[in-house]
DNA sequence: TCTGGGGTCCTAGGACCC
DNA sequence: TCTGGGGTCCTAGGACCC
């Protein structure tokens, strides 16, 4: 597969230059809203998360250009997006002051992810088509290994392909970044949004990254961005040319990958996403609630929901943990460990409740059911009770052969490429795993 | 910024073991 | 009884991402 020419000298994998590539959707939720509803095209638009038509509780989750326009940006409270930009259909019905013209208001629009995962599905197919290792990072957001299939000098060609090839069939636009790594690839997509193509050469990655502020950096938010700015660095040149000995001790090992980040250093690999780490669910209220029963029905709700999830995923799980947050907003988790990994949605409830009694008599603003510590080894139906009944039994194999057996999809590196939430991941060969064993 | 939902990774202290 | 040092697991919180 690789028979390309090599570098002299150059032995080891990591050294090796690879091209890859980052894909982001442009303003993804409002693209597919425009796909099935060509009107809202060229239109303001905003999809809220928690928002129901006509209401005004919830978050903005995308909001088309038009809309930013506006000063409507992501995470934003749906009762502020609506005073920037009054809904459409309030215009139209009247319901608006008079002074108001028609262009000052835009489209609202409810999320609807499982549309959107239908749209994602064919962007991923094209993905996959175009690369020997994809990752996708969220519904909207993939890196491509794609070393194999272009080289440097032609790969604008290769990425705008991508592009209009998503394009054209299936009807959103993208943006494309490329670069030697992950981390410059993910910074050349968002330079040129929406639509964009950027491709930074192995040799231009110091002069491309230096003049950017530090929160482009992937990694860096509004705590860290402030933190470096009180350090004298405002843009990944600077951070670059720093010494990384102060990052590393205020920031510790993130520090050191910043460091290399904004030199443009980034050893990793683009390798498949492995098995999700935790399923959660969660919900907030209108306002704050104090009284306990509205809370534990909530619980219950979000503990059966996260349960029915990891069944449905194949997924048992060994940690069950609730997540409260009282006003202004404080963030609480509690969290067990189970003695071994169960799938009892009962048990799910029983823990969470439990957890969250703690919390009964405070006003709470938002409540969370969590599961982790997940494992994809076959579900044979545990439930605790079970478990504490084969748990003497198995204790002593365990001890002789729970290595080779599915447990230890876990403990590699997920390299595996197994499609995931499949249930038949614990049935790979024995022969293979006694022949890794001896190797 | 007055706050939606679903995730990941890191840190730090304590328990516990050898 | 007090004391070392290393390792792992658990829990809570925080920053960040989309």
């Amino acid at each position: 597969m690789s028979d390309g020419p090599r570098l002299p000298g150059v032995e080891g994998e990591d050294e090796e230059d690879r091209i890859v590539c980052h894909v982001d959707a442009d303003c993804f939720y409002a693209s597919c809203e425009r796909l099935r509803e060509p009107a809202l095209r060229g239109e303001p638009l905003v999809v809220g998360m928690g928002y129901e038509e006509g209401e005004t509780i919830g978050a903005v989750a995308t909001a088309s250009y038009e809309a930013r326009e506006f000063g409507v940006e992501s995470a934003q409270a749906i009762s502020t997006a609506l005073e920037r930009l009054p809904r459409r259909a309030a215009f139209e019905s009247g319901a608006l002051e008079d002074d108001l013209e028609r262009e000052e208001t835009g489209y609202y629009r409810p999320v609807d992810m499982d549309y959107y995962e239908s749209v994602a599905a064919d962007v991923r197919e094209i993905l996959h088509d175009c690369a020997d290792v994809v990752r996708e990072v969220s519904i909207d957001e993939a890196y491509l290994d794609v070393t194999e299939r272009t080289a440097w000098g032609v790969a604008d060609g290769f990425a705008r392909h991508i592009r209009d090839r998503i394009r054209r069939d299936v009807g959103v636009t993208v943006s494309v970044g490329v670069a030697p790594t992950m981390s410059t690839a993910k910074i050349a997509s968002d330079f040129d949004k929406p639509d964009g193509l950027t491709v930074v050469e192995p040799g231009d990655i110091r002069d491309f990254l230096a003049p950017l502020e530090v929160d482009l950096l992937h990694g860096v938010g509004p705590v860290t961005a402030r933190e470096l700015r009180e350090m004298g660095l405002e843009t990944a040149g600077e951070v670059a040319a720093a010494d990384p000995e102060p990052l590393v001790e205020r920031f510790g090992e993130r520090g050191r990958e910043l460091y290399d980040r904004a030199r443009g250093e980034d050893g990793r690999r683009v390798e498949p996403k492995g098995d999700p780490k935790s399923f959660s669910r969660e919900s907030a209220f209108a306002d704050p609630v104090e009284a306990p029963a509205p809370k534990y029905d909530l619980i219950e709700t979000l503990a059966a929901a996260v349960a029915d999830r990891a069944r449905r995923e194949g997924a048992l799980y060994r940690t069950i943990g609730v997540k409260a947050v009282t006003p202004p907003y404080d963030v609480n988790t509690r969290e067990r460990s189970l003695p071994g990994p169960i799938d009892d949605p009962e048990l799910v409830d029983r823990i969470a409740r439990d957890l969250f009694a703690e919390f009964e008599v405070e006003p709470v603003r938002k409540l969370g059911v969590r599961v982790a510590n997940l494992e994809f080894a076959a579900a044979d139906q545990a439930s605790l009770e079970s478990w504490e009944r084969d748990a003497a039994a198995s204790e002593s194999e365990a001890e002789v052969d729970g290595d080779s057996t599915a447990e230890d999809t876990d403990a590699g590196p997920e390299s595996e490429s197994e499609p995931a939430s499949n249930p038949t991941r614990g049935t790979r060969a024995a022969g293979q795993s006694s022949l890794a064993d001896f190797s």
